[in-house]
DNA sequence: ATCGCCGTTGGACAGGATAG
DNA sequence: CTATCCTGTCCAACGGCGAT
């Protein structure tokens, strides 16, 4: 198989201004030109499944068991806050909960007082105190927390196999993407024919009006 | 005490979508 | 076409915490 991109240098999204410099803690996929810079579905459903299982924050162990190649700790907590649906992720912290049952019960959340960023609900006012987040944390964990047998028996996906999953997606979306192309050049092809069809007939007729005055 | 690492969080900045 | 708002991504400062 050939690979889809040979090279690649520039995030598609920022092809000019300040952003558009390699840093590091930019996400590869980022640079890799994909039309959705971020995270493959399957790369989400592993990473919930791994904080269910090594419990929330606890990005060392997710980086060590290796389910997740070239993801940075920074990279996860954002993918986190778009599960829970909420920025703040302290409230959780070392909890095996699954953030898509908090981020459903957050995308419900309304009220003059929420302010909300990219879906994310997020902290107004000031920072809750230390002893105010341990609250929360017991409260989160009667609430929401998952049998030990449950997380404890979590398989997640070797890297080896992570790296094909990941590879058949995006071949599948660029195959996708190719047929979408395809069909709008067709259809651009379409449209500028009969547009050239009729400004033919309009031409035949202008120089036969123009002969025969 | 202080140093360095790690995680958290408010804000900056990019492109995209949409209304007028 | 332009202004404005929305969405997506990451920076950078800060605080916590363990190691020394």
């Amino acid at each position: 198989m050939t690979p889809i991109i040979e090279e690649t240098k520039k995030p598609q999204s920022m092809p000019t201004g300040p952003r558009n410099v390699l840093r590091s803690n930019d996400s590869a996929s980022l640079w890799n030109c994909t039309l959705s810079p971020g995270w493959s579905r399957e790369e989400c459903d592993i990473l919930r499944k791994a904080l269910m299982k090594y419990g929330i924050g606890n990005w060392a162990q997710i980086i060590a068991s290796n389910c997740l190649p070239g993801k940075t700790n920074a990279q996860m907590n954002l993918q986190l806050q778009r599960m829970l649906g909420q920025q703040s992720t302290a409230e959780f912290a070392g909890l095996h909960v699954d953030p898509l049952v908090i981020g459903e019960k957050n995308s419900k959340i309304q009220g003059p007082n929420i302010k909300r960023k990219n879906n994310c609900i997020v902290n107004t006012g000031s920072r809750p105190s230390r002893e105010e987040i341990k609250r929360r944390i017991q409260k989160n964990k009667e609430l929401y927390e998952i049998p030990e047998e449950e997380w404890s028996n979590i398989v997640l996906p070797k890297p080896e196999d992570v790296g094909i999953t990941t590879l058949n997606a995006k071949y599948e979306e660029l195959r996708r993407l190719q047929d979408e192309l395809a069909n709008v050049q067709a259809q651009i092809t379409e449209i500028r024919n009969k547009k050239r069809e009729k400004v033919f007939v309009l031409k035949k007729y202008i120089y036969i009006y123009v002969y025969n005055f």
